[in-house]
This record gives C-alpha cells, structure tokens and sequence, in this order.
RNA sequence: GGUCCCUUCGUCUAUCGGUUAGGACGCCAGGUUUUCAACCUGGAAAGAGGGGUUCGAUUCCCCUAGGGACUACCA
C-alpha cells in the first residue's frame, strides 16, 4: 500500500457553541492526523447563511483553541468555495448524474408526502424529461439522479454498511436562487482540501451513502469515512438543553483542565486495553479509529472529574495557576495580591492531591488567602468557647513564637504542638480545634501543622491573636 | 411509514468460539485520622429476551423488544 498523507478535517457548522459532542468528533481526527504524521484542517461550513453566525465561529475558534486542538493550515470557509460547488454541480448536470427540476415548492411537498406514504424515496417527475434550455422565467433546482444498484461504505468505525439506492432520495444540489447545498459542498470540499479521512458523528452516517454515490459521479477518489457515535446526557437520552453541558464553555467553567476534559472525552467510546489516565502524547501512540466504540456513550460527570483530578495532579503550577486563578479570584471575591499568589504557590503541592476540578482547588486553597480578621460565627465558633480553649491558644501562641523563622516547617511544629499536649497530658484534639478554627475559619484544610508551616510565622500568630481578642 | 445503526456490572469499557467474563468511575465495608479530602485493603455488581449454528456461545446467524440516526431549496 502506498503511503499517502492522511488529511482529516473538522467541519462544524458556525450555529453555536463548540458541542461537546463536536469536540470529541475534533479530537478523534486531531488524534488520528497525528498519529499518522497527517494533518488536521478546519472548516467553518456556513453556507446557510440565515443560520450561520460570526459570533458562533468565534465561539468555536475560542473553544477549540482552550480545548488545545490546533487547526493545521488556514481556515477554510465553505461560503467561498461557491463557484467550485457550482462548477461540480454543472459538470454532473453535463456527465448526465444530475438534472434540472422544475417542480414548484408546492408540487415538490406533495411528492414529498407522496413518497413517504408509500415508503420510498423521493423522485421528481423531471428526473426522466429532456427538458431542453430551461426557460429563463421558470425557477428550478438542480437535483442529482441517484443511480440503479446499491452503495457500499466500509466505516472505519462502524462497518460494512449497504444500501438500495432506490432508498436515497434524488436531493437538491443547487437551491432555485443557484446557491449549493450542504450535501454537494462537503463532497466538493473534502475533495479540494484533499481529506482522506472523514470522522464525523454518525447523524452523518446515511449521508456516507448518498456522498459516496456523487463522488462516484464525478470519478473522484472516496475517502475513508468513520462515524462516531453520539454522546447522551446522564440519563441516557439525547444531549438537550434540558442537560446544560452542552458546550465546552461550560466545562471551563466547571473547572475542568483542558487536559482532563481531553482525556475523559478521548476515553468516552474509545478505549485502549486498560488505559484511562494518559496524556495526548500517549493517545497518540495508540489511537486507531477501530477502537471506538459504535454504541452511543453516556456523559459520566463523576468519571469526569476524576479524570480531571489525576490531570491536576500532574499538571505544573504554571498550569494550575493559568487556568485556575479566575476560580481563586472568584473565592476570594477578588484578585489575590503578590503575597497571597505566592503563599498559593508554595502550597500547591498539597492542596492538589486534595482537588479535583479547579473550583476544589480554590476551595482548598482559601483557608490561605482568608483576610484577616476571620469573623468566626455559629457552628464555626464552637471549638473556641470550650473553656480551655483561650488558654491553649495562648499558651502556644508563646511557644510557637520562640520558633525561630527557619524552623517554621511542618516538622519543627508538629515537635512543638506533641510537646505542648504531652505536657499537659490532652489529646490532640483539645488544641487541633481551635487551633484550627482560628486559622481557617473551617475552610477545609491540610494537617494543622502544614496548614502553620504553609501559613508562616507571622500569618499564623497574627490570625491566633486575632482570635485571643475575639473571645 | 421507509432505510440504516446500536444493546456486557449503575456508568465508561475489555473479551475478537473454550476466561472464576478483566479494568476504571461510582457504591459498600474496613484501615488511617486533628476538619474536609486524599490514600490503603477488601467487597457487591453485567452478557436485553427467544430461537438456531457448534462438542462448546457474550462472541456467528435469525426473530422480538428497547434505544437512536436519516428521510429539508438545514448542516
């Protein structure tokens, strides 16, 4: 077999958000281009103008470009490609695969419901007609004459698929005002972007069919097609509105790293023996079209997050911070200042074995940026009225005090903090909940001593006086 | 109505005629324990139903049921 450069491309329609499910169907040609050295392009298809908009295209340049699927070569809007979709539509009107149809929208609705009721496919009276130089007041469509026999697709992911063709309509090419339809631009498209690869989602599977059928028409090479399977919401039914997640957008929002959404994305229908947590380089590797699954999967928010979190755990603290200081920002109701950031920072190594999405990780992370005083109330006050309590955190705000700056580590605290309830033979929870109520304000937190250690000498003291004033 | 596709633990999946049907998330129990997590150990949990083919079917074929796609001068 000789070695061809695989082209793959994704080719959304600029009417929305990014889809989730789009997504995916991006990153199985992004996987499947790298892996086999290929190239992944990027087409807007907007020839319905009345439903495309430039607002919806950004949409989905944005969401592509957070998700990380880089687009190789330029970006190829369908609406300029007109002339070469209507030169293809001339050349098979010439070659006898396609006719002119005079039907008025009126005459075409009653065939329509006509064939339906009688369970074939749609054919116009036209179809058989030497009609000659059409009359310039007479509007008419273009139509292609899908030919006797039966089509063939070998799916890379769902197999061998036959039809009757007597089962596919005769569809429009070229609407009544000459602007192409859907059906003949992806076909003219692929053709010129030279893509080898079609990896769509599998709406698009009968349409394999009746692309196929006008490829053959043209006497053009036909290319690989691969239809992935839908995603369902969690309940097991069809991606709605009713389900929220529909756009990549909102998993930013969530708190997903790029990363993580790829990898749950990549593993939701496709699987590679026991692999569940990898990285693209790894994907890539493996990744083949025969591994994806031909049954629809469902979104698994649990799953996802998990997910989520190994990435979290392996990602720098470039990363964390990139991505996750709008949720910082959020928690602490405005932006964290140089010694706070710093503060997060250093503490990155145990507040992210402790996340899973960025929005845990400010929530882990705010016991660190808390404003002082912390106004502790109800529930939370609690540890600080036991009678005792005034005392100890006296008593250890004089100890740790004597601790010199470079013995503020986890280590020289907890010598210090066993020391104090060996000395006055309590346990660990008598000063560990005031201790800790004055420091976090209960925010969730790491083991006291390296919530101290994390805090520093002065943070500490300064919250633990702040506490002694209070009660 | 017609054409086509799908169906293994609750969920994502492995298995490509012979397995105690494996893994992961979640769940349950135990451990650890100064909050919340995390972590460690163990456990429960599946071949939609019915027919064939075969020495033997989750695996191949047919039927039924249940999901889904398409059936636009949308993409």
């Amino acid at each position: 077999m000789p070695q061809i450069k695989i082209v793959t491309r994704f080719a959304p329609s600029p009417t929305g958000f990014l889809h989730i499910g789009g997504a995916r169907t991006a990153l199985f040609s992004y996987y499947f281009a790298k892996k086999h050295g290929g190239t992944f392009r990027l087409r807007i298809e907007d020839t319905d103008k009345k439903r495309s908009t430039e607002a919806a295209t950004q949409a989905i340049l944005d969401g592509m470009d957070w998700l990380g699927l880089g687009h190789d070569g330029d970006i190829i809007y369908q609406s300029k490609n007109i002339d070469a979709h209507k030169k293809t539509a001339a050349a098979l009107l010439a070659s006898g695969h396609a006719y002119l149809c005079y039907l008025t929208p009126d005459e075409q609705e009653a065939e329509r419901l006509k064939s339906r009721k009688e369970g074939r496919a749609f054919r116009s009276i036209y179809r058989n007609m030497d009609i000659g130089t059409p009359d310039a007041n007479t509007p008419f469509v273009v139509r292609f004459k899908v030919p006797n026999g039966e089509t063939i697709v070998d799916d890379a992911v769902q197999g061998q698929i036959k039809w009757n063709n007597k089962d596919f309509d005769d569809l429009i090419l070229l609407r009544a005002d000459g602007t192409p339809v859907y059906m003949l631009a992806v076909v003219v498209d692929d053709h010129d972007m030279g893509v080898t690869h079609i990896i769509r989602g599998d709406d698009h599977l009968v349409n394999a069919g009746r692309q196929k059928l006008i490829y053959q028409a043209l006497g053009w090479d036909i290319p690989v097609f691969a239809h992935i399977p839908l995603i369902f919401g969690p309940d097991g039914k069809k991606l709605s509105k009713r389900h929220g997640a529909l756009g990549v957008d909102v998993y930013t929002d969530m708190g997903y790293l790029p990363a993580g959404l790829r990898n749950y994305l990549t593993r939701l229908g496709w699987s590679h023996k026991d692999m569940e947590v990898f990285n693209d380089q790894e994907v890539i590797k493996v990744f083949d079209l025969s591994d994806i699954s031909k049954a629809p999967a469902r979104l698994d928010f649990e799953k996802m997050a998990f997910i989520n979190g190994q990435h979290m755990q392996v990602a720098s603290p470039e990363i964390i911070l990139q991505y996750g200081q709008k949720f910082l920002d959020i928690k602490n109701e405005g932006p964290l200042d140089g010694a706070e950031l710093v503060r997060v920072r250093k503490a990155l190594p145990t507040l992210l074995p402790r996340s899973k999405t960025l929005i845990d990780f400010a929530e882990q992370a705010y016991f660190l940026t808390r404003k002082r005083p912390i106004i502790l109330n109800g529930k939370k006050a609690k540890p600080l009225k036991k009678p005792d309590a005034k005392q100890r955190l006296s008593d250890l705000h004089f100890l740790l005090n004597e601790l010199k700056e470079d013995e503020w580590t986890a280590e020289d605290i907890l010598v210090t903090l066993n020391a104090y309830i060996a000395d006055n033979d309590i346990g660990f929870g008598s000063i560990g909940a005031p201790l800790r109520a004055c420091l976090t304000g209960g925010a969730p937190s790491p083991d006291l001593a390296i919530v101290l250690a994390l805090l520093g000498k002065n943070e500490t003291l300064g919250r633990i006086e702040d506490c002694l004033k209070e009660f």
